[in-house]
DNA sequence: ACTCGGTGTTACCTTAAGTAACACCGTACG
DNA sequence: CGTACGGTGTTACTTAAGGTAACACCGAGT
């Protein structure tokens, strides 16, 4: 019964962890990165020091929402990496996934991307930005830089370059899906032909305009 | 005497704006993009409501602020993009120009990259994150496309790729460079020249690893 | 009947943004 | 010479948010 009775608390721990975690979820939904512990929980009905007890602190239950979205967005992302189809193809469609996610909620986007102004605005206490900026953005980079590592083959310095292209390809492409999402002058779809044209080297191989050495 | 009583009081409260800025760059260098406007006031050897008279809000004066080294690197920037010399050299010459810029001052460019905590204090007033959101990474975008519109030949679609490469490149850039002043996993130099082959397509041109399609 | 772990609350502290009201000081002007 | 005025500065306050301490309730096992 020590058993049951611990596995029963634990479920209704945690079965309680995610409610918050879901009320947590709408009113960052609703507010932007800048949701109020006071905020999130009213919406789930409670006070601020249960939240703290089961969250630790604002940086905590931050992380533990970002935790979800990220691990949901690079389950999709790891789908179209593997997915049987030539190399172009599968980065098209990666770029695609990553740029239909953060069209579809612009709002988790925006959280999971600039967690910092929930945090440090005030009490400094909470969240080093160095630290914790952006942890999806590293996660990406380096799941990339694990894949290049292990389907390409670079040489000498496949490692190194695998890391350096795969945190450089998705910086790529959350700036300018940031800046696509904010100003939408093209399709998604021209979007994406234009970053792997990119990728595929067409800026080394455009010609000049003019005379000069050209850019 | 109306004119030059003007022209007195104004280049006054200009210098007095210039030693607020300077002191206030001192305090982020040391303390990062949470420095606190009394902690600012402080150094500056007065006291807060100076500041709000002359910036407005916090806001304000980090928008100055952040202009300052944001016109500073972008000039630099500039100088390295209008060397005479191959295309090759001067994408590498760039890329170290902005890699020795942020190696050089991590304070600074933590406080231009994530200025997030200056807006948002009270109220949901502050901050648009999409809108205020990194305005360097927007205009260094926007400066490259403009470089790249004027001096590559793309065909009909030249304008539209010159602003995706612009912003994706910038993005890479910044993205390779955070992560490579976090973790310092290998020389700037061959930073600079893995950042360089990947723009230069050898990601298209790399053979598999293995079986099957490959990356 | 009693303790104990878990859930909840109220009431508070601290820090930082932002502001109102007042004080000082040099200068033009009657 | 006194006085009104614009500019610089101050103290002291309000408001909002993160975070915490202390207490209250409730169900289950001995």
């Amino acid at each position: 019964m020590n058993t049951t009775q611990r596995t029963d608390q634990q479920t209704s721990a945690e079965r309680r962890r995610r409610e918050l975690l879901e009320a947590a979820d709408r009113v960052v939904l609703r507010d932007g990165p800048q949701a109020s512990m006071n905020a999130i929980a009213a919406e789930a009905g409670i006070t601020k020091p249960i939240l703290y007890r089961h969250f630790g602190d604002k940086g905590g239950l931050y992380a533990a929402l970002a935790k979800r979205h990220t691990d949901a967005l690079l389950d999709s992302l790891r789908a179209a990496l593997d997915a049987p189809a030539d190399r172009r193809e599968r980065v098209e469609s990666t770029l695609d996934t990553y740029l239909a996610a953060i069209e579809a909620r612009p709002q988790v986007y925006r959280f999971l991307m600039h967690p910092a102004e929930g945090s440090a605005a005030q009490g400094d206490q909470g969240f080093d930005v160095g630290k914790h900026s952006a942890p999806l953005l590293r996660r990406m980079g380096e799941e990339l830089a694990q894949v290049i590592e292990e389907r390409l083959d670079l040489g000498p310095d496949t490692r190194r370059l695998a890391r350096v292209w795969g945190h450089g390809i998705v910086g790529m492409m959350h700036a300018a899906g940031d800046w696509w999402l904010g100003e939408r002058p093209c399709s998604r779809q021209e979007l994406v032909r234009s970053l792997a044209d990119l990728l595929w080297g067409r800026l080394a191989a455009a010609g000049d305009r003019m005379g000069g050495p050209g850019f």
